[in-house]
RNA sequence: GCGGAUAUGGCGGAAUUGGCAGACGCGCUAGAUUCAGGUUCUAGUUCUCGCAAGGGAGUGGAGGUUCAAGUCCUCUUAUCCGCACCA
């Protein structure tokens, strides 16, 4: 097509993009962050992608909340490091490659080609030099590395556990990938249990740490809800774990409570269906009944159990009472969480009130209100502390004073004892899928497992591997992977055939970027050191508890390992809201995506950055419409427009226009600054650019050389943060040299940031009746008398009696009237 | 049920410290520019009574504190998110 010549006032976004676009991508030193710096460092980081295809405009407002506020830092005269890399294993490369004939290497690399195509076209400040991605040998040789250090500390193990597992996927999911029941890839698919060998990692053990580092470290620089959600994800309860006996056997039932002090009152001992004594206590009816109750469990959503129980037919003894109470199973009693067998105390707890009631099994109270009297007969529970009662030896003492006297009587006499229960679970991170970390363990037949030599590592993943989707991995089939021998006795042996979860590359790679070719460790911990924690992390929510809990999990672990010393990831973390259009989150599914090349195309790389941190404060939700990234449009052509036609004016001008617009533009300088600051509000910061150009619109006549080589300058450098395309065209049209990124941040001067006149609101009982433009520091006296005085006041004031005058210095005077 | 958040014009949002509610943008209305459409520029745009000047109401709802409340307190409703029979 022939190219039309354009109007040279006309905001062509192409023409100014491509020709930056160019200069920057020949340019890799551009944004490396300095090896050895005075200036204090700054590491920004957004969340690494997964390689899915292409980048669409939902990705990209996390991106460019990242990239504004490192040109900001920049700016500021930080050592700024601002890296990018793929998480580029997992399944849908796995899917992908089976659907199209193609391998998932391959895929995954086009795909990567393409989205960092997509990035550098967007013009964000990352430093590629430092790409990572995660399925090469040189990033999950480490992952391998980690793993056998915690497999030497006993941090990882393998067992034979009931585990999740997704039909759809063909594998194992954790806890963590179970969303409502279902896989939280396949929305509709109902996870399964199954009983598999598989490996874990024990976060159990960090349990305490990572609950405790949320108030010491966290509170305060992480979103609350992610607190909250880790906090509760944890769930730390404190309580104790006593026997009851089997009344014949003498056989012990351990029962998790965080209410011992209910336990006089507990009349009936209830086991988890899936408890590994049901099987003893249960005839053959019996365990048909807890076979149901496991499986209609499983297909039922949660929430909407109906209480079922199944008297055993045995009895059980009360450690403390003597009292002999019957066994029950009931469906509400999860195995999975503290013991699998609780004691029911109906008077105390409205679950067991619930249970009781419906199976007719006696209620007992044994708690009283501390200022009031025991309920006989409670139509509901009592679920608060009070005062213990028909409690032998215990009644009469308060709740939290008896627990701590039960828990000792339990320990001196070995029937029980304190005891904190956790809900998080050990990571399970077996796949039974091609496209991960190899698990780098031999099984010997003599040696049993035998992890791999460090020296031996990586454990390379086989490409070209005939892919099944099928429930096992397809490592399994491969000969030259699975046929080894043993390090240890040397005999044949068969290699492992699950890979790990992906979550483990993403749990420790921003480490990696600090030092991304270091083929003798995962990085030089010196150089950990210096950029470490994450000074700003930013991304989504939806990884509050996945990747946001394991990655402090491997933090601990790699701290302790001794190869770095900080306890946290990331100092701070931001979670953007999400893209939505149409009323929905942007998604392949829904079908409303609007991808980054045909956003760009239309309005430009800036356009789209400036509209998504305009349309909505970077935590909320923001709604994509094009109407909306017009009107950015408008303004970034507006700015360019008088730019160009002010670049070279005259020199005289109006001094008033002057002074109007200077305050106006160091007004401008001191909101953005502090926007950027402090809450990152960068609506609000456009929103002030955007009154800035209205301001010099409406004075441009007036404008003296002078006054506009100060203002256009220091707009190109405002707007550098957002739209750091036009920033820089400007910037040369200014004949300025060198990027905008790297220049000082302009700086506002308060004097000339100051109206001339205090403009004074004046108020009768609280309403607006005029209003006062007097100097600034004009005393209180002076301005009672004004305002008294003034003849918009006077009609509502004429004839009543004035009880008192407010007055604020500079801003409102309030005459009280009766 | 527990935990976290949110509620302001036709729409997205602003009001950071209790001090002029509605900045900025979208949309809409009118006018100018343009052959026309688009673009651009100018003016207007919370609701309501009024020709106007001007008045009244107004931040999910109900109370309260205060000279003054979107902002603080109590209660309440709705929506969203997370967890969910966690003993």
């Amino acid at each position: 097509m022939e190219e039309i010549p354009q109007d040279p006032t006309r905001y062509d976004h192409n023409q100014i993009e491509l020709k930056w676009h160019e200069r920057w991508n020949n340019d890799p030193n551009l944004y490396k962050a300095a090896a050895d710096s005075t200036r204090p460092k700054y590491y920004v980081l957004e969340m690494l992608p997964y390689p899915s295809g292409s980048l669409h405009i939902g990705h990209l407002r996390n991106y460019a909340i990242g990239d504004a506020l490192a040109r900001y830092m920049w700016m500021k005269g930080y050592n700024v490091l601002h890296p990018m890399g793929w998480d580029a294993f997992g399944l849908p490369a796995e899917n992908a490659a089976i659907k199209n004939g193609r391998q998932p290497y391959e895929w995954t690399k086009a795909n990567i080609a393409e989205m960092k195509r997509q990035h550098r076209r967007m013009g964000f400040s990352y430093d590629w030099d430092l790409e990572i991605t995660t399925c090469e040998p040189e990033y999950y040789r480490w992952n391998q590395w980690f793993f056998l250090k915690m497999l030497e500390r006993g941090l990882a193990y393998r067992k034979n556990a009931l585990v999740n597992w997704c039909p759809e996927c063909g594998t194992v999911l954790a806890n963590e990938q179970v969303v409502d029941g279902c896989c939280w890839r396949h929305e509709t698919t109902q996870v399964e249990q199954r009983s598999l060998e598989q490996w874990f990692l024990k976060i159990t053990a960090y349990a305490d740490e990572l609950l405790r580092a949320i108030d010491e470290k966290l509170e305060g620089h992480w979103p609350d809800r992610v607190l909250s959600m880790q906090r509760n994800w944890i769930g730390k309860s404190v309580g104790s774990e006593i026997d009851f006996k089997l009344e014949n056997t003498g056989e012990p039932i351990r029962v998790f409570t965080t209410r011992v002090d209910t336990i006089y009152g507990a009349t009936c001992v209830i086991l988890a269906p899936e408890h590994p004594l049901t099987a003893k206590l249960l005839d053959e009816a019996g365990r048909a009944r807890a076979k149901q109750m496991i499986d209609s469990r499983a297909s039922k959503g949660p929430g909407d159990i109906d209480k079922d129980g199944h008297f055993t037919g045995h009895y059980a003894i009360n450690p403390y009472s003597g009292e002999k109470v019957p066994i029950w199973i009931g469906n509400f009693v999860l195995m999975g969480y503290g013991t699998g067998a609780i004691m029911a105390v109906p008077a105390h707890d409205e679950r067991d009130f619930e249970f009781c009631t419906t199976y007719g099994i006696p209620i007992r109270p044994v708690i009283r209100p501390v200022n009031g009297a025991l309920d006989e007969n409670p139509k509901a529970a009592l679920t608060e502390d009070g005062v213990v009662e028909r409690s032998g030896e215990f009644s009469g003492l308060p709740s939290a004073e008896a627990r701590a006297r039960m828990n000792k009587k339990a320990e001196s006499e070995s029937f029980g004892k304190a005891a904190v229960t956790y809900r998080i679970k050990d990571w399970g991170i077996s796949r039974q899928r091609y496209w991960g970390t190899p698990i780098p363990v031999i099984h010997c037949p003599k040696d049993g497992v035998v992890p791999v030599p460090e020296k031996d590592l990586p454990v390379i993943l086989p490409v070209d591997v005939q892919l099944t989707g099928k429930g096992r991995s397809p490592l399994a089939d491969v000969a030259s992977f699975v046929n080894v021998k043993c390090p240890k006795c040397g005999g044949d042996a068969r290699r492992e055939s699950d890979t790990m979860d992906t979550f483990v590359d993403s749990s420790w790679y921003f480490y990696r970027y600090c030092d991304p070719k270091n083929s003798q460790a995962p990085f030089d911990s010196k150089k950990i050191a210096y950029w470490f924690p994450i000074d700003q992390y930013i991304g989504g929510v939806e990884h509050a508890i996945l990747h946001l809990i394991y990655s402090r999990f491997f933090t601990k672990v790699m701290r302790d390992i001794g190869v770095i010393s900080n306890d946290e990831p990331a100092a701070r973390l931001f979670t953007q809201g999400m893209v939505i259009k149409d009323g929905a989150k942007m998604s392949k599914n829904k079908g409303n995506v609007v991808s980054a090349d045909e956003m760009i195309d239309r309005f430009g790389a800036d356009t789209g950055r400036v509209f998504e941190l305009f349309a909505a404060p970077p935590e909320k939700d923001m709604d994509w419409t094009d109407a909306g990234a017009e009107g950015s449009y408008r303004f970034l052509s507006r700015v360019f427009r008088f730019v160009v036609r002010n670049a070279g004016r005259r020199p005289e001008g109006d001094p008033l226009a002057d002074r109007r617009a200077l305050r106006k533009l160091h007004q401008t300088i001191r909101k953005v600054t502090e926007d950027f600051d402090n809450r990152w509000h960068f609506n609000t910061s456009i929103a002030a650019l955007m009154e800035l150009i209205n301001t010099l619109y409406e004075e441009e006549a007036g404008l003296s050389g002078g006054a506009l080589h100060q203002i256009l300058p220091s707009l190109a450098l405002l707007l550098g943060p957002f739209a750091p395309y036009l920033a820089e065209e400007l910037w040369e049209q200014l004949g300025h040299q060198g990027p905008v990124f790297r220049q000082p941040w302009p700086t506002y001067d308060e004097t000339l940031a100051k109206e001339d006149a205090a403009d004074i609101v004046l108020q009768v009982n609280g309403k607006v009746r005029g209003r006062l433009s007097v100097p600034f520091g004009t005393p209180e006296d002076q301005l009672k008398k004004l305002a008294l005085a003034d003849p918009k006041v006077q009609p509502s004031i004429e004839g009543k009696q004035v009880v008192k005058v407010i007055v604020v210095p500079d801003k409102l005077v309030n005459i009280v009237v009766k």
